[in-house]
This record gives structure tokens, sequence and C-alpha cells, in this order.
DNA sequence: ATGGTGGGACACCCA
């Protein structure tokens, strides 16, 4: 089973290499964010002529929004509205595999804004109390309630680790890389017992950069990267993980988005 | 210290 979570920054304008990467990589199931479409306009029969039976959608007009679609058939669980603001920033859904309940979380978690100081900056406030419901929700096991197995992925808009950033001191105090967020994201990891397959030794890439900004000249060049997207499954899971892969060249496609897709593969 | 480039919707928000 390979599932893959891509950030693809508006569906429409790229389904061209959302049907090139799935035709290449053939993930069973896809998880895409920042969709940035009601469900109305999203683009449907492309992705069925793709072969994905399961399309579930939580989109919002003009921002964030979550889609995820599958191979194998599946049905939607939830689309839980963290902090109840309305925003389109997840969406579960629940897969039979080998007789057993897999449920794949897709997060969109907010980004946050510019400035670091949640009493100045109210999307930075928002973005640690996103964390903080998380946090709940996967200690009191929300996350696999009537299900076997549990994914959680998608853009969560922190890099935790001081590897996951390409200088760990001049993020310190920026957005996406601060302790409050790092030692936030890493309570919700604890919290749900989730393994961070990128971190796992076997399966750990060369590059773990996942997002490069359209800000830099050359992206490659400077290769100023941060591990935003991210994998994580219940500990079950890891150990049939047998591949996880960061598909970098993504960042340098005709028009592409601003992250590049993360693929996992387990052997079940 | 600053400004750099992309989205969507509709004059400016957000990443």
């Amino acid at each position: 089973m390979r599932i893959a979570t891509w950030n693809i920054n508006s569906v429409r304008l790229r389904i061209d290499i959302v049907a090139d990467f799935v035709q290449r990589y053939q993930p069973d199931i896809l998880c895409l964010q920042e969709i940035k479409c009601i469900e109305d306009a999203f683009p449907l029969k492309r992705i069925r002529a793709l072969g994905f039976d399961y399309v579930g959608i939580h989109g919002q007009k003009g921002y964030h929004g979550v889609a995820t679609m599958a191979r194998i058939s599946g049905e939607t669980h939830t689309r839980h509205d963290f902090c109840e603001v309305g925003d389109a920033r997840h969406l579960a859904s629940d897969f039979n595999i080998g007789g057993k309940r897999l449920r794949v979380h897709n997060f969109y978690v907010p980004a946050g804004g510019d400035e670091p100081n949640p009493d100045l900056n109210a999307k930075f406030a928002h973005k640690l109390a996103y964390l903080d419901e998380m946090r709940g929700w996967a200690v009191d096991g929300q996350h696999i309630a009537g299900a076997d197995h549990a994914i959680v992925l998608g853009d969560l808009n922190i890099a935790p680790h001081a590897d996951d950033v390409w200088s760990h001191k001049q993020l310190l105090n920026v957005v996406s890389h601060t302790p409050v967020e790092t030692e936030g994201l890493l309570a919700v990891q604890a919290a749900g017992n989730f393994i961070d397959l990128a971190r796992e030794d076997a399966l750990r890439p060369d590059s773990l950069y996942t997002w490069w900004s359209y800000r830099a000249k050359d992206w490659e060049a400077s290769n100023r990267g941060r591990r935003l997207d991210h994998i994580w499954t219940s500990a079950d899971l890891a150990t049939r993980c047998n591949r996880f892969s960061i598909l970098s060249e993504a960042r340098g496609w005709d028009r592409p988005s601003d992250h590049v897709p993360v693929i996992a593969e387990f052997d079940i």
C-alpha cells in the first residue's frame, strides 16, 4: 500500500502535474492540501480518470482545503473543525486493508503568519491553539477510535527538529521552527504515540526538506528548505513501512507547488 | 534589515 501527501497550492491550477505524479508514482491513497476550492469546483473528472474510486473533499473558497483520494474503496469518517473557526483543514477517511480498518487523517495545520508572538499575532495564537487541540484529540484516542491503524499526515507547517531546516540557529525565531511550535508538535506526536516515518533509521531519506520558498532566486542552489510535510503512523504500522521518500525533484517541475510529495509504502 | 514570489478572489488576503 503506497500513500502520498502533497500540499498542491491550488489543485485546479496544478491538476496536470497531479496527473503526471499519479501516473508515475501510482499512489493507492493520495492526500492533497491547499486545494483552494470548494467541493463543487474540485476537478473530480480528472481525478476519477486517474483511477481513484474514493474521493473525499473538505473544501473552502480561496483558502486551505484538503482532499483524500484512493484506488481502494474508502469512506469519509469526519471533517473535524479544529478550533471551530470554519476552516477546511482536516479530513479523516477509513479504508479496509487486509481485514483491518485504516484511518487516514489529512491535515493542513495553520501556517501562523510571520510574527512569532501570539500576543501580537492572532494567526500565531491560532496555530498554537490548533496544536493544543490536536494534542487533546490524540490523548483521548479520538484519532483511532473505531479503527485498527491510524495515519496522521499532511502539511503540519512545522519543522520540529534542528536538521529539519537549513539553519537551526537562523530559524529559531522564524514561524515554523520556534521552540513553542516544535515542542507543541512533538507533544501532539507523543500524545498519539505516533512514529514520524522520516525519522526512522531504516527509512530516513538523504534530504529531509519538503518545502522551499518561492522567493529564493534558485531554490536548488541555495537549498534553504524546511521539512513541513510529515507522515506519522501508529506504532504497529511503522514496522510494516518498507519505503519512505521525498520527491524533491517535484520542486523543479513546471509551475511547481512550493511543497513536494512525500511517499510511504507499507507491506500490508 | 529588507524584500523577495506565488496562490485566490476582486481589491487585498494568505502562504
